[in-house]
DNA sequence: GACTCTGGTAAGTAAGTACTTACTTGTAAA
DNA sequence: TTTACAAGTAAGTACTTACTTACCAGAGTC
């Protein structure tokens, strides 16, 4: 009779169930759990497993390995892969957002100090991607996998994000303080740059080998090409007219549900 | 006996056949063919695919049914699904820079005319990235799955880049026609606006819904932005001294090659 | 017509893959 | 102590995957 325990019989019975008990996200932590948090261990090391080699990439055996128990295990806790998946982004999904940019940035808006809202914006940006870059590859992954969680988070957060910036755009247009140039160009240009930077640190530039600032630095300097900019011309009054933009805003018809009985195939 | 032959024993005889013989690179195409073309159209379907669903979402015989052939030929002409995507990025590899950039800008880069480099470089990448967003979706595959092509493309493409336009803003902070920004942060600033754009249209946002402008435009006003966020003061004389950046640029020691007996791990 | 060379296939194989089944063990309330 | 239930496992199943083997067929060439 084999047992085959990964760290021994240690039946950790402190602390248990004390809350956060062996919320150790990786990592093989051996022993007999309460089943919830064995069901958030799994979730995290199958989180961290698929960040790095996609959903396709990851086997649940993997998985199993990863959280210290059997395959079996696995299956107790989601149904299937697709499930863990799901919950995954699920789990993800609240901190995906910055939650409600009134409340971070509210000060800095209700003075229409530009500076401090950008800057604050592209602080909070970076700091989000470089602390979960995981988070940054599940969704690049799930872009290209055409999971629906792409389109959950585009219409959920990026939306969200173009019709608040781009309002606060339109109004110091009105203001007088920017240039009239299409909000939504402006908020993509902003988005542009700060996504980038934390997509080459996350995905290609790792060891920052080619731009290596700290994330201050780099909000700022952003911020100062962007203000400036659409900085409203010092002496012109409003020159060019502003020039409209077709936005067709169609109700996606996306997210359809679908469960493959054999293979894995999203 | 294993044969691997990388390029075939088609002895070429000739050009066999006229020139451009079907090459329909995509679906399937019956009948005999002449080996090098089959090759090539074997390739094509491989690299929609690959682009579509990634290295490990496609498999061999899907790569064969898209060429209409028996998986057998696929494993005829590459020996090795590894060597297929190496075959790919070897045939892409040339398309994926912009060639050398001195011949494209080279007249308004000796004219010193900002706004024709800027909106030139900006029109060929967002052309290159629409006609061809297989390419882009095989890189940021690459990217995720850490294929020795991301270390590639980004030592030769886009460090040729940084330099390039790097060298050419510091020029022009020379000449007193910018101000004095770290030229690596005007670079990513505008890469990150134009590559984030053309992301968003090939991975978040197919239907353009936020979004819809031409090309054309979208280069305008990208190049606006940029130029305006860095121009030089008009009346100041070069008030903020120019921050310096570490730069390390280590000898990145990558490109490590291996080659699974078995699986398909990368 | 025989020879040969090459494009092409059918039918494998061994090693995965997601997911299941039947069973064991620890723990804590009764 | 007994009992009941949840946590846990070994060893499957049915199917897919990359890759192989052994063979076939058509067309030039002598």
């Amino acid at each position: 009779m084999k047992l085959s325990r990964t760290a021994g019989t240690t039946t950790a019975r402190g602390a248990r169930r004390g809350g956060a008990a062996a919320a150790g996200v990786a990592g093989a932590a051996g022993g007999r759990m309460a089943g919830e948090d064995r069901r958030l261990q799994i979730l995290g090391v199958a989180m961290s497993l698929f960040s790095r080699r996609g959903f396709r990439g990851t086997t649940t055996k993997e998985i199993a390995a990863g959280a210290g128990v059997s395959e079996a295990m696995v299956f107790r806790h989601f149904a299937t892969k697709q499930e863990l998946y799901a919950a995954i982004l699920d789990h993800k999904a609240c901190a995906g957002g910055l939650g409600d940019p009134c409340e971070i940035f509210g000060d800095a808006i209700r003075r229409k100090d530009d500076l401090a809202v950008f800057t604050q914006l592209a602080l909070a940006l970076m700091r989000q991607h470089e602390e979960d870059p995981e988070f940054l590859r599940l969704l690049t992954h799930a872009a290209l996998e055409e999971h629906e969680l792409a389109a959950m988070f585009w219409e959920r957060t990026i939306r969200q994000m173009y019709d608040f910036l781009g309002g606060y755009v339109r109004d110091r247009q009105r203001d007088g303080a920017m240039r009239s140039v299409e909000p939504l160009i402006v908020v993509r240009s902003f988005l542009g740059m700060i996504i980038h930077h934390s997509l080459n640190n996350t995905l290609w530039d790792k060891q920052r080998s080619l731009i290596n600032i700290t994330n201050e630095r780099a909000a700022a300097e952003f911020t100062e090409i962007l203000l400036r900019g659409v900085a409203a011309a010092a002496t012109t009054t409003a020159a060019a007219p502003a020039r409209t933009l077709k936005a067709k805003r169609a109700t996606t018809p996306r997210a359809k549900k679908k469960k493959a009985p054999g293979g894995d195939r999203a």
